[in-house]
DNA sequence: GCGCTAAGGGAACCCGAGTCCCGATACGGG
DNA sequence: CCCGTATCGGGACTCGGGTTCCCTTAGCGC
């Protein structure tokens, strides 16, 4: 009943490594160019030049490969701004959503990752992990402004980042409707409204 | 180069209606159950019942079935709470939504239907349709209260619904958060707030 | 370096989704 | 009520994803 430990986590230097590396990079292309519902892990070993036993041995489903390529974009966190005051921060950090969900491969490759995440319960939970570590990264900004005195005590500092990035991630899920400067500016300036009215 | 007519357009009446239901049903249930990426035709053609040939014929891939079944969705339009207060309203359009993606079936269904959209154009068109009517039906309890002078003149009406609505979708799909009753009072609360400041 | 063995890779195999062909069925206009 | 044809449905076929077997390569502990 011993479950037998994952192949690539005994010897994970030198050539198990490579392998990692060229197989997350094929499949970070494949989803940004062509979606989740064409990531197939024969093409990915033979984009990656890698033996398909290998891909399948090691991940063995999409969702699960999508899980890994989460896993390893979490571990890269940019770090937030600081320009000194909550409005120019929360703009920066919805201008930095925008540009993310806007450029071409950036973009088309969030929507496959959320779409691998509504496919298969690895990749939810792998995303899930990625979004905790970008709201606390950028939850900084918000408790910096309550020591300031910019917002009321008591904000929950999750919550105001999680109001910036809702309603653009909602626009491009839910409505297509298209992610401008402007919608940046807006969706930062209604979680500012909510915060200093001092909801939550 | 004259398309020929979409199969089932031109003799739309008794059985190829009934065809069409079946199908759907068997498509309903099978992406609240096991998810877009198990959506598969040939099985679909089983369990409803119908021909291979006639699904793979009328419909051709999942995404276009997913496409179908949406726009099925759409024609069913649930009509708006009118409380008298926006306050109200709003918390009644956030509890329905928490309602709808906390329920078992209609949750995982939806959860299904996005992933379909982000899998294929002729869905997400759907699936924007499909949110342009529900948001437009709610659109009027923020109407009604700009005219009884609740909400400053100047509010966008769609917009306010939608900030109702995206920090749900947010908590169901980026961050995974639980969906409760709260949770719902809480985004609808946000939402007023911001449009009481007079962001928009 | 050396050897043990974890991990990779080639090749043959299986099975079922997707396609094609053609006859059966039943709308719906006259 | 009847005919023309749109649509359905059965069955054979193909093709490639996913599996299995077994040999080769190369980490890494000593």
């Amino acid at each position: 009943m011993a479950t037998a430990p994952q192949p690539g986590s005994i010897r994970p230097g030198g050539r198990t490594a490579r392998v990692r590396e060229a197989v997350l990079q094929a499949a970070g292309d494949t989803l940004a160019e062509k979606g989740f519902d064409a990531l197939d892990l024969a093409e990915i070993a033979r984009t990656a030049g890698v033996g398909k036993t290998t891909v399948y041995r090691r991940w063995g489903t999409p969702g699960a490969l999508a899980a890994d390529l989460l896993d390893h974009m979490a571990e890269q966190s940019l770090p937030r701004a600081r320009t000194g005051s909550v409005d120019k921060d929360l703009q920066e950090n919805a201008r930095l959503v925008v540009k993310t969900l806007t450029d071409p491969r950036q973009g088309h490759l969030f929507k496959a990752l959320i779409a691998a995440s509504l496919c298969n319960e690895q990749a939810a939970q792998a995303l899930h992990r990625f979004y905790a570590v970008r709201i606390d990264e950028w939850a900084g900004c918000v408790t910096d402004a309550v020591e300031r005195g910019e917002l009321p005590h008591g904000t929950d500092p999750r919550r105001v980042i999680v109001n910036v990035s809702a309603p653009l991630y909602y626009a491009l899920l839910n409505t297509g409707e298209a992610l401008t400067d402007e919608a940046a500016d807006r969706a930062a300036a209604t979680a500012l409204a909510a915060a200093r009215a001092g909801v939550g």
